[in-house]
Order: C-alpha cells, then sequence, then structure tokens
DNA sequence: AAATCAAAAACTGCATGCAATACTGCTGCA
DNA sequence: TGCAGCAGTATTGCATGCAGTTTTTGATTT
C-alpha cells in the first residue's frame, strides 16, 4: 500500500538529480508552511540566497514557483511576500477542501475497487482501537491515511491533488482539532458513516457523511481562533 | 456586469508595469493553449529567447510558472516540453471538470443572491433567443458567460479558479460540441433544468442537472475522437 | 514635534558568461 | 550492415553584474 501525502518533499536529502531550484522551492515552501516564515514576511532574493549558499537565479525561480501554488505573492518590482490569508480567504479554502473531499468520497463510492473498499474498511477498524486507548498522535497519522485512501479511491488525480494541496495548505489552521475534548470519538463515528456509504456504494450518503464531516472540522477551527482572539 | 474568463491576457497589449516574464508566461501559454505549439514540443530557451527578442533569464522563470500550471513539464538537465496530454489524462480531467462545475452549481444553488439569480434566469432566456435564431457562435459565446455566472455564483473563488483553469485547459478539445446537429436546442434543455434548480435553491437537483450537462457534453468529444481516429 | 522632501541605500529585473550535463553524429569494430 | 563507443556540439543550471525602481533615512521646514 503506497500512500504519498507529502509529494514534494520526496529525496529531500539526497541532493543528486533535483535542481537547486526545486530543492529551495521545496524548503522554503516548508519554511512557510511550518510556520517559520510567517504571512506578510518579505522574500529577499538576497538574503535567502546567501542563508541557502546559493545565487539570487534559483531562489528567484523557487519564488517564482512557490507563486503559482498561491503561497507566495508576487508584486513586480518590489519584494515577494508570503501570502496573507484573510479569514475570509480561510473560510472559502476550507469550504473548497470540503466540497472537494466530498466529491472525492462520492466517487470512491461509486468507483473504488473492492479490494480498495477493504482496504479502506480496515484502515478504519484500526483507527477504532486508537480511539480505544486514546492515541491522539497515533490517530491523526491514522486520519491522514484515512482520508489518503477516499482520494486515491476516487481514480481522479486531478481531484484528488487539488485536495491534497488544500488539506496542505490548510495544515497550519488545523493542528489543534483532535484536542479538543471527545473530538476522537466524535470523528470516529463520523468515519464510521463515510465508509459504510463509500463501501457500500451509496454515492450520496458519502457525499453527504464527508461533508458533514468536514464542516465540523471547521467548526472547531474557527472555535479554537475565536478562543484565540479572545 | 463583470466577467473575466481568461484573466492572464489583461493588458496584452500595454508593455507597462508588467514584468516581461509575465508578459512571455501569457503568450507562451497561449501559444501553448491555441495550438502554435504542440504537445511534446520542446521549449528551447534559446530559442524563445530569440524569438521574443529577450534574455534566456526571463523565458526560464516564464517556463517555470508554466510548469507549475500544468501546462508545461519540466525536465531537470533537459529541455521543457508542452505537456503531452493522454486520453486517459483527457478523461481524467473532463470528470474533474464535470464535478467542479457540478459543484459550482450545488453551491450557487445555496448562496447565490437574488439578484445572481436573476442574471442567471436572464442570460438563459438571451440564449434561447440565440438558438432560435441557430446562432452557434453567439451561443457558445453566451454559454461562456452562462458558465461563468454560476462560477461566480458559488461565491468560491478557489472552486470557480479551479473550474475556469481547467476548462480553459481543455478548450482546445472541446471546440466543435456545438457542432453536433441539435447540440443547440439540447443544450438549451438541460441549461434550463440547471438554472430551474438553481433559481429555486434546490442544491442536489443543480448538481445533478450540471453533472449530467457536462457528462454529455464529454460524450460528444469522445464522439468526436473516435470519429477522428476511425 | 510632526510632516515633507530629497538623497542614498537596497532591491528587483534582466543580460551575459561559464561550467556541467545531455544529445548528436561519426568512426571503428564485429 | 549494424552496433557500440567517443568526440563535438548544443543546451541547461547557475553565478555575477548593471540599470532602473522602490524603500528608507535623514535633514529641513512648519
Amino acid at each position: 500500500m503506497i500512500i504519498r501525502v507529502v509529494n514534494e518533499t520526496v529525496e529531500m536529502t539526497s541532493s543528486n538529480k533535483q535542481t537547486q531550484t526545486d530543492k529551495l522551492a521545496a524548503e522554503i515552501g516548508d519554511a512557510i508552511l511550518s510556520g517559520v516564515l510567517a504571512p506578510g514576511t518579505r522574500l529577499d532574493e538576497h538574503r535567502l540566497a546567501e542563508q541557502y549558499a546559493v545565487s539570487r537565479t534559483p531562489v528567484r525561480e523557487a519564488i517564482r514557483s512557490l507563486a503559482a501554488t498561491g503561497l507566495v505573492e508576487l508584486r513586480p518590482r518590489r519584494s515577494a511576500v508570503v501570502a496573507e490569508i484573510t479569514p475570509a480567504q480561510l473560510e472559502i479554502m476550507f469550504v473548497a477542501m470540503g466540497e472537494l473531499e466530498a466529491t472525492c468520497a462520492r466517487l470512491s463510492a461509486m468507483s473504488m475497487t473492492p479490494i480498495e473498499r477493504r482496504r479502506l474498511q480496515s484502515q478504519h477498524e484500526r483507527m477504532g482501537a486508537l480511539v480505544e486507548s486514546d492515541d491522539v498522535a497515533g490517530f491523526i497519522e491514522a486520519n491522514l491515511i484515512f482520508h489518503a485512501l477516499i482520494y486515491a479511491g476516487s481514480h481522479n488525480s486531478i481531484l484528488a491533488d487539488m485536495a491534497v494541496g488544500l488539506r496542505r495548505r490548510l495544515g497550519p489552521y488545523r493542528r489543534a482539532q483532535f484536542r479538543s475534548p471527545g473530538r476522537l470519538p466524535r470523528s470516529h463515528a463520523e468515519h464510521e458513516r463515510i465508509m459504510q456509504a463509500i463501501v457500500s456504494g451509496d454515492a450520496a450518503a458519502a457525499h453527504a457523511a464527508m461533508l458533514n464531516h468536514v464542516s465540523l472540522v471547521e467548526d472547531t477551527f474557527i472555535g479554537l481562533t475565536a478562543t484565540r482572539a479572545a
């Protein structure tokens, strides 16, 4: 079973067969997603070049790549900056990710192979044990696989990639989702409905269940920020 | 009412306030989408630089931008090439576009303002006249607006941009869709159902109607290629 | 003390050059 | 005649330098 959630950082250690530009794009992108480079930070080409011990050329090219993914904003003749995400945009991104996940669930219900259905069921059961033992870290990791299985089950790499990209992009804003008390069993119950619908081939139910699931995650997120802001 | 289907080519004539790189990315991208640069064509940096009378640097950066959109494929240490699209990928892209359009229709049914609903209805009625007069060119143009209204009505720029991008990307493969005999009135009838569902706020029906609509377009496409291949 | 303006510093956009890698065609051998 | 190895060429990846624009800073004025 091969599941690759993060696809840019493959071969991060081995430096051969990859251009400086690609490595820089991956590193700077990770720095942004991990919060090392905060939104609004100016990406000074000189500084970055010095920091990574390369010239400005690959830095410029890497920044342009990141701009296309939306991670940084390009302003002609002025410094590129790490893209700011307004609450309104965040809301839109969460909705979009929810819709994409729901669509993947729908397609999975329609076109998963029997083996894929069994894998999903098996993964869900494995997560049941993690809920029992209240293993939050394990559940988070297994949750990624659960969702990745549904992306893959859609048999549509375009939609799957879009969903993965958005999930990755929203990562920094979802970290605390499973810390809310009682979230683990609730999440597992929602997964139960999603899994059942997919395995039984009920496309509409899979769509609805997934939409409901991710909407609740979003609620959790919004609740947390509201608390933080207060 | 402002609808911008193509957003890269804004200010193509006026050369100020836009970097060479941006202009090049737009021009080369258009060349690819219009078929001037066929899939598989090698993008020689020297040749392109000479052709557009700039140095290799902006050409390289433009190519990297296009690579991020999927229009060209980057192979380290070897020439970038115009991305080839296999029939399997094309199928996936059509499915993805259909799902995105259907999702936008669903969201439109839920969240369009009364004014937006009226605009959609009005646009649909206008297209009725074009069907009567069998104005294919006019219908094609109006069809773009009809769909753009639904993208915008989703009130989700991420999903809308994804749909627009895919539609643009698939453009070269959909050209002949309205030439099939009887396609105009049939398309209009499908639009009728989509419009009715959205205006009346029936999200599920809007989703289903749009999915059906774009699937039929895809059938038309596949039929044409099969004919061509035979 | 705050605001304004000008000069300087900093930074981006682009051109060019060099080194390293990939490709092409040729020659020699089976 | 066909294939393998090799030299030459073409082409990419990256560094560096310069010009033009933006930003910053400091002085001057109100």
